[in-house]
DNA sequence: CGCCTATTTGATCTGATTCAAACAATGTGG
DNA sequence: CCACATTGTTTGAATCAGATCAAATAGGCG
């Protein structure tokens, strides 16, 4: 049902704009090595300059950024199909952590063949440019998320965000997803003491509108978990809104 | 000493490419139609398709996004030189709200003129990529603060970030700012309560590190702000830090 | 002068943190 | 296949940072 290993960029570019043939035979043609890391690995470092783009095809991965006291802040959560580091064409020093969450395999692109490809086919480059500003409308939210909801509402809008943006990516199936996210990261991600992540995620069990166990989420009921935390889903700018 | 109005985005890209002596005059032949706006005016609204982008020439904007249940976030502050909505030349739709926060000067540039100037000078359009990607860190750095810094180093953090982009651009002299942001915008930006915005900016003063009066800032002690804030500005990807 | 907006103050309350520990699941090597 | 270690989840109690509520004061400006 799915391509092979090589093309969920494509997938991922078609949502945004339609893809001439000779488009897509350049993006057949990146020169991508392909590599497998294990879980909580970390991938590139604040600090560093990386000369190459890395496209996750398989896992999940954080980026994070880390104060001096020891503590931590997950900013982003990526998918399959996410060049979670386009950034570093563009600025030469990374001014965060990204790790992986889960085993994943990943696509690795020299910056300078994304370039090139950027000249031939500019298209594909704005397409990648406008997957890096959903990126930001996404840290918006998070923003907001972080800044302005309570707990509750601030997990309930989390869950929503990773089980849309992991349908868009046909890695749902109905209610259930692969739930690659511990209650530490999501407190890491969230602002928040996991002990309180656990307490609402119990709330939310109690209430009947999702389940998360054994790396598995289920949603029971889509519509109040929407309500609960007040989400919509338009800021992720996805062709069809799923949701 | 300043350029006329229609420069402050050369000035900018400057800080991040060499340009070209072709570059700068197309740029300087941008077709741009200068408005003023008074403070406190929305200037682009959630769900709104603009077919412009606005370049900020002079004074100060914010963008938020607006809860259902009124309460609002403001997710960043722009200064002059920034071209604040260029997410919408590839987003169709806004997912959040642009409003002044003092009177404005700005430039308004059809997205067809600009994206037509891409094409003719590529090398623009990967400029104002990266200062969209600038944005991006900055929002990284947002989330990071209002999730796990406490109400002194947050408020602290935002200050530095402030002082240090009005320095960039110019607008600060010494150690002396013209401050565009009430009490109760910088609580919608650091996520609390404008009572205890007062009373953190009162534990600023009383530790002699900033006051700030009659829409002034001044620092008294930069290195003791900075230290209290957590504050590393390599997230602004300034090409000479200040800082 | 008088209105409106911004800042400040005091008192009270609460959502979430912290600390400490138990419990459950998962994986590893002997 | 079991014993043990490790990581993740759950529980309870004490505490606190910051919110909320309510109202006073101070600037700025037409």
């Amino acid at each position: 049902m799915n391509e092979p290993d090589s093309s969920p960029l494509i997938r991922k570019l078609r949502q945004e704009f339609q893809l001439a043939a000779l488009e897509e035979d350049s993006l057949l043609g990146l020169n991508m090595r392909v590599v497998d890391h294990g879980a909580d690995k970390e991938l590139i470092r604040e600090g560093d300059r990386p000369t190459e783009c890395n496209l996750l095809l398989q896992g999940s991965v954080c980026r994070y950024n880390e104060l001096t006291d020891g503590k931590r802040q997950i900013v982003a959560f990526h998918f399959p199909g996410d060049i979670f580091d386009a950034q570093s064409l563009l600025l030469q020093r990374m001014d965060h952590t990204v790790s992986t969450l889960t085993p994943c395999r990943i696509g690795v692109i020299a910056h300078a063949a994304l370039l090139k490809l950027f000249e031939e086919q500019p298209r594909i480059g704005l397409a990648i440019w406008k997957d890096t500003l959903v990126d930001a409308s996404i840290y918006r939210q998070w923003v907001t998320n972080v800044g302005r909801r309570d707990a509750l509402a601030r997990t309930a809008h989390l869950v929503c965000e990773v089980y849309v943006r992991l349908l868009a990516v046909g890695l749902a199936r109905e209610s259930t997803v692969d739930w690659p996210i511990t209650q530490a990261e999501l407190a890491d991600a969230l602002g928040m003491s996991h002990v309180h992540v656990n307490r609402v995620l119990q709330e939310l069990r109690k209430a009947e509108l999702i389940t998360i166990e054994r790396q598995k989420l289920t949603i029971h009921d889509w519509k109040q978990l929407k309500a609960a935390g007040d989400f919509d889903a338009t800021y992720l700018h996805l062709r069809d809104s799923i949701a």
